[in-house]
RNA sequence: GGGCGCGUAGCUCAGCGGUAGAGCUCUCGCCUUACAAGCGAGCGGUCGCAGGUUCGAACCCUGUCGCGCCCA
């Protein structure tokens, strides 16, 4: 067994505990975790940020995780992108307003809290404050109400959270952890609904009772940012309409539908149907007379070139329907089942034979009604087609009439389209290419945000509707929350005005069930984290924030959704930089996934390899480039780790010190090296400022292995002796050591940490970002390049004879180019030593540098 | 079908107008008082393909093929 024990020698002044005998990255998660927690490291200074210019805070708008889901690798690299850039900024003197939220909205939390507790919601019912859930889910759900069922779900996300907290602690994310916010909390609702209220109040929020596209498993709207195309089996069903003229054969995939046909259609151009324009034509089965009509949508090389209009089969029928005001014959309803009643003007006698079936039985007896009366002609024709699916459904989505809120986001506004492109162009994207995602989502929407949801658990629409006498809500005049009483729940809560015992009664009124959207309310994370509703002060110090990480699947809601969002309320862009992270992708380059079951877990790989290695590997991937999970990477960073640790332990056991000072440092492979490495951080702080942390890390990497394999075996036996010779490389130690370690510590840490808690005071994560200016300029960094090169060429010759590095060498004959031949003299006296050579003749030579090695005589065993 | 990105050593990636680079893998060595979970040395590529611009192209332009993501 090792113990660490301290040795005094080693501890400089001010050391926190000195160097252990022997050094071991493995658990230092738990040591720096919790020293971390007690010492309030990452915390933000409230009152010094608001006393400072604005410059001088970085906020950040972290993305909050779902909390009853779970987190895998592709997760842990995103954060540690952006907790990089956290730890840079806090570095360079910056007060970093780092929150983490929970996002509790939604339906896997829904799922999980029905069963978990064997409830379910039922908004009709009224709270019941001595609700205790049963201790066992029962066999039948037990009815709640949504408040119930809410405090349920703040119940059990609460579990979730502390969970998440606990590997993201040990992922060392710099978060200040006293700043978290749940999206289900009494002060996110409250902002969502004042939100609401308020783009209500300017005419940006608005209700319609519009065709709706409908997830019948879920019995839910569904807005367009949700949608997804997949191919699915059909076949075209060629029909024929009846006119006076003869048949028109119009081709369907969805015959079920011909009771819910308004009109055919054909493109204006198509000569073919151009003499039926304005002519009407009567259904087969039903004998409904339907105009034909001409627009530019229908595709005359699709099927026959006529097409029947339904209410609603597609998107292309909504938007024939609204243009060419057409009728509306609903036959779908949002069980997904033929509705029992049959639309105006349809005879009732065939439709009832479909009515009540699903879509897909009511096709297969419409097909057969149709055949019975010979208007199929010959078979359907299979095809494969793309269809309509919510992202998260299993069964094609219908369109229904409902009335629903929605939010204006351009995309039936050309003015409001323009500004919120210009919007993103106020944003620097993170890699820059990232915006054409952006502007291609916003230029192509063509219709206004669907916020309304008809789930439970969300936050509600703070809005009643006056019954009149006979009962009918009166839609038209919603009665508002005051703002004050936010946040409400219209189901449990009443109006202004109204008592409980008029709701849902003739003159009374009723609660708007629905709840919003859940990008709805995610769309106003800066406003909740920065304490829009809770905290005017910070508020106005914190945003517009400074950066937005988050991957580019979901540019188009998010993103997008936050941007309209800070628009209407704000004027502004809500966040300056938008930091773009790629995916973690499996060895076939799929994306990692929960649902396709390649994702990798976290915990795992952070047990295994230790969190900076697994950080270290996270940052070898660019912005917003996708990466392969590879673990025989992570070996990589593991080594670069204990590497730190083994060349502190060497540096300090050397003699080097914190109370070195860079004028100590005076001979000239040491001034050399100590300039390299003010380049090194030129570049890395360039690197870091365009959020590069990638290149930055290479750069500081490339010097470290140069560090630890060429100077430190150079100088090694001169530090360890006495003189000023021997400070000078004490010196150069030290202060090497001390910038390494910084220009690290974003990236790696745990490992900077322990190390510098050896010999310095402090936290290396609080310590100030490296500059060059802390080092000598006056160096030549060729001298390192030329004795390493020198030096090279020793161990060649030894590697070549098989014999040890440590075999003496009789005579070596370094030829350098001339203007060389001073850098390695400058370096002879480490160079003897390093190489063990007895003489050593350094001289002009052709080409490059080349050295030629005697070995001593082994003398026999 | 459209947008964007990517094709460089077996793998992961730099380089983005001036003689092909790193790490990993692999091979051969080495107990070397910071480190054997280490150290040293070495092998390895007509830079997807085809044209063009240029004194000169992995890099710029055009086309093409393949892969990925997003959208339709």
């Amino acid at each position: 067994m090792t113990t660490d024990i301290s040795t005094p020698d080693a501890a400089a002044p001010g050391a926190g505990g000195g160097v252990p005998e022997k050094p071991t990255i493995d658990g230092l998660e738990e040591k720096w975790v919790q020293r971390w927690a007690d010492e309030d490291t990452y915390g933000f200074d409230r009152d010094a940020a608001l006393s400072a210019p604005r410059e001088r805070i970085w906020s950040i708008d972290t993305p909050p995780p779902t909390a009853s889901g779970s987190l895998h690798v592709g997760h842990v690299f995103s954060y540690t992108h952006t907790d990089i850039i956290a730890r840079y900024q806090r570095m360079r003197g910056k007060h970093v307003y780092y929150p983490m939220g929970w996002d509790d909205n939604g339906l896997p939390t829904e799922r999980r809290v029905q069963n978990y507790y064997g409830v379910r919601c039922d908004p009709s019912l009224h709270y019941d404050p001595s609700f205790e859930p049963p201790a066992k889910p029962g066999k039948d759900q037990v009815p709640i109400s949504r408040r119930n069922f809410v405090e349920l779900c703040m119940q059990l996300t609460e579990e979730d959270e502390a969970e998440f907290e606990k590997l993201w602690r040990r992922v060392g994310l710099s978060v200040d952890w006293k700043n978290v916010y749940r999206t289900i909390s009494e002060s996110s609702r409250a902002t969502a609904q004042r939100m609401f209220l308020r783009n209500l109040a300017r005419g940006e929020a608005y209700a319609q009772e519009a065709p709706t596209l409908w997830d019948v498993t879920f019995r839910t709207a569904v807005a367009q940012a949700e949608l997804e195309d997949r191919e699915r089996p059909g076949a075209y069903h060629r029909i024929s309409f009846h006119s006076a003229d003869g048949p028109v054969f119009i081709e369907t995939t969805r015959p079920e539908l011909l009771p819910a046909c308004v009109a055919l259609v054909a493109h204006p151009d198509d000569e073919r149907y151009q003499p039926l324009f304005g002519k009407t034509v009567t259904t087969p089965v039903f004998g409904v007379e339907v105009p034909v009509v001409a627009h530019r949508l229908a595709e005359p090389d699709k099927g026959s070139g006529i097409a029947m209009i339904c209410t609603f089969g597609d998107l292309n029928d909504v938007t024939w329907w609204r243009e060419l005001q057409l009728p509306t014959r609903a036959i779908v309803g949002w069980d997904g089942r033929i509705l029992a009643e049959p639309p105006a003007d349809v005879p009732a006698e065939p439709y009832a034979e479909l009515a009540g079936k699903t879509v897909f039985s009511a096709q297969q007896r419409m097909v057969e009604m149709l055949r019975e009366s010979g208007d199929l002609q010959g078979d359907p024709k299979p095809i494969t087609h793309p269809v309509k699916f919510f992202e998260k459904g299993e069964r094609p989505l219908e369109i229904v009439t409902t009335r629903q809120w929605y939010i204006r986001n351009g995309g039936r506004d050309a003015a409001l389209r323009d500004a919120l492109v210009a919007r993103g162009r106020e944003i620097q994207w993170v890699p820059e290419h990232m915006r054409h995602r952006y502007d291609n989502w916003v230029e192509g929407l063509n219709g206004d945000w669907l916020i309304s949801r008809q789930r439970f658990f969300g936050v509600p629409f703070p809005v009643w509707y006056r019954l009149d006498e006979s009962g009918e809500p009166v839609h038209d005049e919603p009665i508002l929350a005051d703002e004050a009483s936010l946040p409400v729940d219209p189901s449990s809560d009443v109006p202004p005005g109204f008592d409980e015992s008029q709701r849902g009664k003739p003159g009374g009124f009723i609660a708007d069930p629905d709840v919003m959207d859940t990008w709805a309310t995610s769309s106003l994370s800066p406003q909740v984290a920065s304490g829009w509703d809770t905290d005017p002060e910070l508020f106005a110090h914190v945003f517009p924030m400074d950066q937005r990480p988050q991957a580019h699947d979901i540019i188009r809601t998010w993103l997008f959704s936050t941007v309209v969002r800070a628009h209407f309320e704000h004027g502004t862009v809500p966040w300056t930089h938008a930091t773009i992270s790629g995916f973690v992708v499996d060895p076939d380059r799929k994306k990692m996934s929960k649902s396709k079951g390649n994702a990798t877990t976290p915990i795992d790989v952070l047990e295994r390899y230790g969190t900076d290695a697994v950080r270290w590997r996270a940052a070898g991937a660019r912005p917003g480039a996708d990466s392969p999970f590879d673990e025989a990477q992570m070996k990589v960073g593991r080594r670069l780790a204990m590497k730190i640790l083994n060349v502190g332990k060497f540096a300090l056991g050397s003699g080097a010190s914190a109370s070195h000072t860079v004028e100590q440092v005076t001979e000239p492979i040491d001034l050399g090296l100590l300039a390299a490495l003010a380049s090194v951080v030129d570049e890395a702080t360039a690197a870091l400022e365009a959020f590069n942390y990638t290149r930055a890390l290479e750069v500081a990497e490339t010097f470290f292995w140069s560090f630890c394999d060429d100077y430190v075996e150079l100088v090694k036996s001169r530090a360890y002796g006495s003189g000023a010779a021997a400070v000078s490389a004490q010196a150069a130690l030290a202060v090497a050591l001390d910038v390494q370690l910084r220009l690290f510590a974003p990236v790696l840490p745990f490992v900077t940490e322990e190390v510098w808690s050896w010999w310095q005071t402090g936290s290396v994560h609080r310590a100030a970002w490296p500059s060059a200016s802390e080092l000598p300029a006056s160096g030549d960094p060729a001298v390192v390049t030329a004795a390493a090169a020198a030096l090279a060429g020793v161990r060649k010759a030894k590697s070549d004879a098989k014999v040890s590095m440590r075999a003496d060498v009789e005579t070596a004959t370094v030829r350098a180019p001339a203007d060389q031949v001073a850098l390695v003299e400058a370096a002879r006296s480490d160079l003897v030593d390093a190489g063990r050579i007895a003489t050593l003749t350094i001289e002009p030579g052709d080409g490059e540098l080349t050295v030629d090695v005697v070995l001593a005589e082994v003398p026999e065993a």
